[in-house]
DNA sequence: AATAATATTTAGACAAATCTAAAAATTTGT
DNA sequence: ACAAATTTTTAGATTTGTCTAAATATTATT
């Protein structure tokens, strides 16, 4: 498998990973900024090679095959990144160009052994699941902070926007992972949000809470 | 740059690192597992980036800026081989080709942490020197066990032939780097080596003793 | 120094991955 | 349900890196 390969099945896992949706064309060529001409292309090799489930004009889907080889990919990607933190100091808004290097490099013993020198982490620095070895997902109970109910209290236990300027802006503030939070108040106006984190009260906009995952205690 | 492009500018490096020497377009197609006409291709590229000095008939050579770039691929390699062998337990065998991955991953960033993270090696698990960010290369009194004066005594620090076959041997007879090692005795007839190595006396075969690098005491 | 052997380059082809422009299919709006 | 808008595919071109086969240059031999 080449790299580029490689590229297209993450994406479309990214896209459509629950179940058997099917993810169109352009959806593709938007996320990973090519041609949608560039799409139809490739998403034929896979077919051929039976990566994915085709048809035209129908959208595409992975295999069980295809699903095992994204799944390897995305847990290698993980993997590095928390490497890139735990290890080198990365902070966690500058470990995904890097990461998406790593990803491609062809070693199960590496990808073993670096998961064992890191204890078998289930979550990367942005709170994403690490597939395991065998494809399984560890999940977690967690909500947007946008649809918690007033009062719940809990700890932030990922991102959903994991942009470097979202993660920049947490950092400033003293946001991080494993914080513990409550939810005071929600203005109705601009349905930002008072919240007691660190023993600071906070206001954050709706679009901040929109992209912050808490775990209820 | 392209990863081909960087193996290309290393097995220059590797063939004529020392001075302005010449390398041949057979040379670097053996080296390389290609064909002479593909060499031309690549070389004219790379003359025409400015990285290799090249006239048609006349072999090719590094530029300093092509020295400049063979020279952090080897560091990378080099540096990202020490971490395979101390940080996941590789085996000195083991780590080429994983390495010949690694050592085209781009981030300057990355490369300075790992060598932070290494304490800041010198010298790779075989013995070789590993280039500096500026690089300056650290080059060590080392000689071929083969070419010792008798009874010289010293230390094991690299291995001029670093197949597995050739590592695996040493591992199966308990010899590393670091060693210490004393030269009794040179067999006219074989050019075999009797040599008193952790306390143990043992033969080695010319073809070993001229493959294994001391340093004397 | 002429010829034979070897090394190197050129010419032309191919596969992978991409693009643009045009054609075809599907979806949407009224 | 039909026309308009959108999406998707096809056709043909481009770049990178490779190859084979043929041509050309260099080196070695007698």
């Amino acid at each position: 498998m080449t790299h580029s390969e490689e590229n297209y099945l993450k994406a479309i896992y990214h896209l459509g990973n629950q179940g058997t949706k099917s993810v169109s064309t352009n959806a593709i060529a938007k996320q990973m900024m090519t041609k949608p001409s560039s799409v139809t292309d490739m998403v034929k090799r896979l077919s051929e090679k039976g990566l994915v489930n085709y048809k035209k004009y129908q959208g595409v889907s992975l295999s069980s095959e295809g699903t095992k080889k994204a799944l390897t990919i995305v847990r290698k990607h993980r993997l590095w990144e928390v490497f890139l933190v735990e290890k080198l100091n990365f902070s966690w808004d500058e470990v995904h160009d890097v990461a998406e290097q790593l990803e491609h490099i062809k070693s199960e013993e590496l990808i073993d052994s670096l998961d064992a020198l890191l204890g078998f982490p289930k979550f990367d620095p942005h709170g994403d699941p690490i597939p395991g070895k065998d494809g399984t997902i560890t999940t977690r109970d967690k909500h947007l902070l946008s649809q918690l109910p007033l009062n719940t209290a809990g700890v932030c236990v990922g991102v959903k926007d994991s942009s470097a300027a979202f993660l920049k802006f947490l950092d400033k503030n003293n946001i991080a992972l494993g914080n513990h939070i409550r939810l005071l108040e929600r203005e109705e106006f601009d349905n930002s949000h008072k919240v007691l984190i660190n023993n600071r009260e906070l206001r954050l906009s709706n679009q901040i809470a929109s992209n912050l995952y808490i775990k209820k205690d």
